[in-house]
DNA sequence: CGAAAATAAGTTAACGTTAACCTATGAAGC
DNA sequence: GCTTCATAGGTTAACGTTAACTTATTTTCG
């Protein structure tokens, strides 16, 4: 009935005596160098079978200078888009045999401070910022400070030594403003969200860049910036549309999360889409799922995770190479719910 | 010019030979123990100030035996439910001076074992298990062989010695029929999943319960099983009642996954909610979003991660403790997408 | 005044893995 | 018959932190 209380974890040495071999032998079978003896060999082997035997992470880690974890910090925003990014880097990080150490900051300024020095006394061997939060540029220069590579992912903010991976936000809006005006609409209104992100004057430009490409003037009456993503904006935005004494013919929304509140809006006043009014949305995160289902711009994400730990990966070596932008490219998804103009 | 290639950080030892001091003393400073005269105490402050050292958590995990991370095994599905739990243990993990290693599994059995060998190698101090995929219980029961914690969330396999915290679906779904009931509706549909996962075979269970405390009796031609939840089940389930010689009134889905094809299924035929069909959801992720806003049965997840995490460390001191389960309540949202019958 | 207690600090051995370095056999090669 | 080399294996010192010991000084007080 003696059972010790919290039996410790098998180690190298444990094997070397109980095999009655060394702890070099051990070794030289676990990563296979050297010269070993087909009998050594069989014997640990056998041993490392029966125990199960796991190698310790921590140990080598210590050893080696190397956490092999890499820190991703993000805030899940309502829709998927950043769950579907931290999936993606968890499998990446997976393939190059690292793995994440997830962090979402939910707090503000001084917290973000403190995660950062979270992961530095982790050892992580990068980090990957997925955030439209506004972490202190300080917070992440005391990561570069240290050689510690970091990746960010849509955040256009510009940080010496910190490769970004962002999204074609421009050329985003401009597809989905372009498909409005192909379709012969001359009045399109903008739902987007306060101009603090870059992301989201960038996609304002595309809106005036793809209206001024056809001859038509700024129509900032038709522009609405709200406080947040969110079904309750959108809707709030659409009223007011709604309540303008020309209402637009269509409308670009900067997020797939304004669309349940504008289509609210709509059917409120026994309206629908695409006859009374044409919707694009962004992100192609939510589009799918309404009724009617929504056109909407879709960003190439496939492999954003790949990318991200590519480019940890490659900064290691040189640490004080300048940085890399990775744009990538945005398609836009038809779903039909934007109507001709007669 | 010269510049140390990688230069390393700062250590303990870095610290004593730096201050003239001894290790120990570098060491009382940092846990605040022991005697440390004043004059000693700044010199260490000071330096430590200066190069801005941080513990080596690496080095802290191999003397202690104690990684102070926990693992989380998660599939992020299409609503925001996982992302929502991951956020919450995130958040509890922090608060206990704990970190997560969040890993996604999406390939199958294999590489769940693959996966708990890796928690196993970082020598993880608990796992939580957020999944509706088939996780062998062999992986499990390889962690709780080895005095690992683990709680299990939304998951009602029953595994020896692993806590669970799962909701409370047989109540959420009668609650959720019975308010249809309550209105008057005596022809009430149920889109389901497969009942592969005990959670389903539970709220259908509830359905059924719920039908049988009216007074009516099962109505298993109103019951749809689909493979996935997804809008295109929800669509080709709905479509499949409005083909029904007498389709019902009324709809429980066992989740919000399918309100969008459900609206679809009616939009195409002119159809509306509450008008033509009272419809209730599940999981209360996407419900509000719609046009127009669904009623939903939300989960009561606020302190699901704060709970998962203190199961783990309660668990820590008496390994061999009998499994608890931890039930969730649910709460009948209402937004009013059921009508009365007249 | 001397013993006990308080204060201040130093030495050293783990924790589990890795890798450089060393030793000892046979078997070729000249 | 010696050197060279391939084979098989052992010893040991890091990696950075912790904590148990040990060693001095001062105080305190019966």
């Amino acid at each position: 009935m003696k059972r010790q209380r919290t039996q410790r974890n098998v180690t190298m040495v444990d094997i070397a005596t109980a095999t009655g071999l060394s702890l070099a032998t051990v070794g030289r079978v676990l990563h296979d160098t050297g010269y070993v003896s087909a009998e050594s060999r069989k014997k640990i082997e056998a041993y490392i079978q029966k125990t199960g035997y796991v190698p310790n992470k921590i140990a080598q880690g210590l050893k080696s200078r190397q956490s092999k974890l890499i820190g991703h910090l993000v805030v899940f925003n309502p829709n998927m888009l950043f769950a579907k990014i931290s999936l993606a880097v968890n499998a990446a990080a997976r393939e190059q045999g690292l793995h994440v150490l997830t962090m979402t900051s939910h707090k503000g300024l001084e917290e973000d401070e403190a995660l950062v020095n979270e992961l530095i006394g982790h050892r992580v061997d990068g980090v990957v910022v997925t955030s439209n939060v506004s972490m202190p540029k300080a917070a992440i220069q005391k990561l570069v400070d240290r050689n510690i590579p970091v990746v960010m992912i849509e955040r256009t903010l510009a940080v010496p030594r910190v490769d970004r991976i962002r999204v074609d936000d421009l050329g985003g809006a401009r597809l989905a403003v372009q498909h409005l005006l192909d379709h012969g609409h001359r009045r399109v209104g903008f739902i987007g969200m306060h101009l603090f992100h870059e992301v989201e004057r960038l996609r304002l430009a595309g809106y005036r860049d793809a209206l001024l490409g056809a001859g038509q003037t700024a129509q900032d009456d038709l522009v609405r910036l709200m406080a947040e993503y969110s079904p309750e904006a959108g809707k709030q935005a659409m009223e007011s549309f709604l309540a303008a004494p020309e209402p637009p013919t269509a409308v670009f929304a900067t997020s797939d999360l304004f669309i349940g509140g504008v289509l609210q809006a709509l059917h409120a006043r026994g309206l629908r889409v695409p006859h009374d009014l044409s919707l694009v949305g962004y992100d192609d995160t939510l589009a799918a799922m309404f009724a009617p289902p929504i056109t909407s711009v879709g960003l190439s994400l496939d492999d954003v995770g790949r990318q991200a730990i590519d480019l940890l990966l490659k900064r290691q070596p040189t640490p004080a190479a300048s940085a890399r932008t990775l744009t990538l490219g945005t398609v836009l998804i038809d779903r039909g719910s934007v109507a001709c103009m007669a």
